[in-house]
DNA sequence: TTGTAAGCGTTATCAA
DNA sequence: TTGATAACGCTTACAA
């Protein structure tokens, strides 16, 4: 049966308040448009009703929110916990609200959370990497709301962007894993398909290979799920091998403490018997033993310029451009020569 | 000068297509109650049009959102990351969409936040503990939207939750630290003022110092932010004291993975110099070396749970009641006997 | 099956 | 300083 009681509207208020809708609504936005004692009358009347506002009814009347949405790939992990966060920071700093949705690395649910953010109005969005159904990016342009790609930086799309070349980073580290002496790698990646992060990295190792003079084509790849468990699993499956790898790159720290944990397991010493590295530089890779090398995403720059970037996209004071920021490699415990 | 360009609206959908915005609305939301000719010509407009409804003006049209807003205290660690997935798993398979704010755990935040999830129509609330001013009920009655508290059972209240006695567990762990032999304690923990979990939790150690004839007076606690950087800092300080404790019981696996770090770099072992206990058992609890022994939390289900039952209330199907789940003490590698 | 038109709760323009 | 009133874009009786 249903029974929704109505919520407290301005007319409500207005008529406790003797007074008209839109001198309760001046009240409201700007005080000063009003006399201290009819302020003071509305004002009560409003904490009478405990009166809030109906957002839809404000969008509809001024298209406005206030509200950014980001959608990211995942919550699970920390990947992208901290420049979230400063993001956040960012947009409260000036008047907007963030509301969050995960895709779980999902192409159909991430578009259905698009659709459904513009659709509640969302001023402007955050995207995580490059790679998606073109047709979005039309919608997108379409209902004039900007859009800003983080977390990957590639200059020739179009779309402005604000994060690190994946690729140049990646291969940056791979490099350091050749000149320790390695040449049996293999690497644990997320699902390259869908994800172009995970397959400019796996791109920046191949750079690394040729540039050694490896052939890349020896290079073991295996494609899993972000988690500890896939990582650890996928690593075993590496370690199988009749040749087993000396250094195992990971697509990014929480595969790269899957496979240290699985290392661990089956009694071997890392980075004794085995190298692993990971990539985003999360908490976790200074906690786990021995501590990852990796590469250093700076996240909580990423995240406030992100906002700001993007405010300024809504606000239509600065055109998009494509930002590189820089993500160095970070040399720790768990990389060292191979055994002779 | 922000010449925001309108985005298509049903209007211009129905004169695309020639027939009347009704129809529209109808070949939308109700498909089959339209013959198959139009509804090509009509669904041929949406997509030329790129056509979006447009949320708040449905909203103001049927009152009702199919959205379930979660305010959680923190993105930045996993505590949450796991219990908020399969909360939004399981509103997906009920058709809701999970729109996530976080509060930094910060009271005027959180109420913010709380008035901003209702104001867009938040159809129903997860809210996490169940401190907060009373006033924020009372508007969350007057509005009529329903809120579920999850992550605390407390039966003394009257808000309908779903979780486990902090309280409860947390002695349950306390004993077991002091059947060991343990005398000397200390804690760190979280704000207790504004954080019932942390302050329950801190009960319950005390519950236990008593009926095993300890003196609670004596039991040193600093109160910190949860960090890891955190945990280690509260460490430090507490391994300073004149006689310093054997045993560590934190607030929350973060802190636990601080403090044990902190060791590391006090170049004390534990547990063999002393002793480290956790809560929450995330995932990063049996990563650190020596695994944490901590209060297990039955994230998923109590997300899954949580779902349904915000679900229920939302459509008036069931009464909210306090479900308690359990939390039981996982014995792992960094909780030993003190030195003799 | 389709169209007409009222109403949802705001804001903003224009008069008073 | 205040009050009428017309949008805003959608759903849904009710009529055709």
């Amino acid at each position: 049966m249903s029974v929704k009681r109505k919520a407290p509207t301005l007319n409500d208020v207005a008529r406790q308040a003797g007074v008209s809708t839109a001198t309760v609504s001046r009240c409201l936005n700007f005080p000063d448009q009003v006399t201290a004692k009819t302020r003071e009358t509305v004002m009560s009347a409003v904490r009478k009703l405990a009166y809030s506002p109906n957002f839809g009814a404000r969008v509809m009347a001024v298209n406005r929110t206030n509200t950014i949405g980001a959608i990211i790939p995942t919550m699970e992990n920390a990947i992208f916990a901290r420049g979230l966060q400063a993001f956040q920071e960012e947009l409260r700093r000036h008047g907007y609200t963030l509301l969050v949705a995960s895709s779980s690395y999902r192409a159909d649910i991430e578009e259905e959370q698009i659709r459904s953010m513009v659709s509640r109005g969302a001023d402007g969005l955050l995207l995580i990497g490059h790679e998606r159904d073109p047709a979005i990016y039309r919608f997108l342009e379409t209902q004039d709301v900007p859009a800003l790609v983080a977390w990957s930086h590639d200059c020739t799309k179009s779309l402005p962007s604000i994060g690190f070349d994946n690729r140049k980073s990646m291969r940056a580290l791979a490099e350091k894993v050749i000149e320790m002496g390695h040449r049996r790698m293999a690497v644990i990646s997320a699902a390259m398909k869908t994800n172009d992060r995970a397959s400019l990295r796996v791109h920046g190792i191949r750079d690394a290979m040729n540039s050694a003079g490896l052939d890349p084509a020896e290079l073991p790849i295996i494609e899993t799920t972000y988690s500890i468990d896939a990582g650890a699993q996928a690593f075993d499956q590496l370690l199988a091998a009749p040749v087993p790898p000396t250094a195992v790159i990971c697509g990014n720290d929480v595969l790269a403490v899957g496979a240290i944990k699985q290392a661990r397991a089956l009694g071997l010493d890392v980075p004794g018997d085995v190298s692993v590295t990971g990539f985003d530089d999360i908490e976790l890779a200074t906690i786990v033993e021995p501590a990852l090398t990796t590469v250093h995403v700076p996240h909580r720059d990423m995240g406030t310029r992100s906002a700001s970037m993007l405010i300024g996209l809504v606000e239509k004071k600065c055109i998009g451009e494509a930002i590189e920021l820089e993500a160095d490699v970070r040399l720790r415990g768990s990389l060292a020569p191979p055994r002779a």
